[in-house]
DNA sequence: TGACAACGAGCGTTATAACAATCATCGTTA
DNA sequence: TAACGATGATTGTTATAACGCTCGTTGTCA
């Protein structure tokens, strides 16, 4: 049963190569998009993951050499930099989405509405350890 | 959806950890095992694998340095490696996969068995491209 | 207010993954 | 059998992930 669980992920990654991302910085960008226009500390950026990133500093470095996004250390509160997505970002993130999308229709292509809802509804029942995912 | 796939990725990656092993190694001491005492050449272990790696030599490399599997050249067909299990590794094998079970059952505790079964044959109806995934 | 614990970010280092190119071996065919 | 294409393995290189430690900042409490 791992099998389209394993091969879906692979699939994800291999479509937003081409747009050089990684699905951890695609979430990324929904993740920043989604907060206002003040952005979000990495901190908070990773809390929001779905699984933990050791290294949010470079995972941003490397989105801000990319112009993906653009980070300023707060004047209120100097130990958070906050992070935020930039107008490239923004249009990376509506390019990408589509494709996502797509990916996801073809692969839930010959699941009916309830089929649908009752995968999900299973899912759900998968036993997670205390104080687990957020987002 | 994705929360709980990628959450069980993760707690399977770090339940593994304390072995040394990643979840793809894990899986080559499972194909390994299963096959026969001549053992198998890296690419047929690849192809047997659910996500393709780029890098057999090296993954084998680290495996055979950590005495899990050994290595030769076939003399018949010199071109093909052989690896195949060791006496550690497939001690190593048996001491991981309990643990592996375990954590499946606590993740699948809350399912029936009917809730199980229908799980798997929705999984099923997930649409992979052509000649996708074996094993 | 001075000390201290908590927290956020940054950085050094090592290990692994990913990509591309090269070399050896084999099967096939002219 | 000589040449060629296909296949398997290896290696060089670069990029990313992972781990642990350090440093600056903040809040708290004696």
């Amino acid at each position: 049963m791992g099998r389209a669980v394993i091969r879906g992920m692979y699939r994800m990654e291999q479509l937003l190569k081409p747009y050089g991302l990684t699905p951890t910085q695609y979430n990324v960008l929904r993740i920043l998009n989604g907060a206002g226009a003040e952005g979000l500390c990495g901190t908070e950026i990773g809390s929001r993951l779905l699984s933990p990133v050791p290294d949010m500093t470079r995972l941003l470095d490397r989105m801000a050499e990319a112009g993906l996004v653009v980070r300023e250390r707060d004047p209120k509160q100097r130990r958070f930099v906050r992070a935020r997505l930039t107008d490239t970002g923004r249009e990376m993130l509506l390019e990408a989405t589509p494709a996502v999308d797509t990916l996801h229709r073809e692969q839930f292509r010959r699941f009916s509405p309830e089929q649908l809802a009752t995968l999900r509804s299973l899912l759900e029942l998968v036993d997670e350890p205390e104080g687990a995912a957020r987002t």
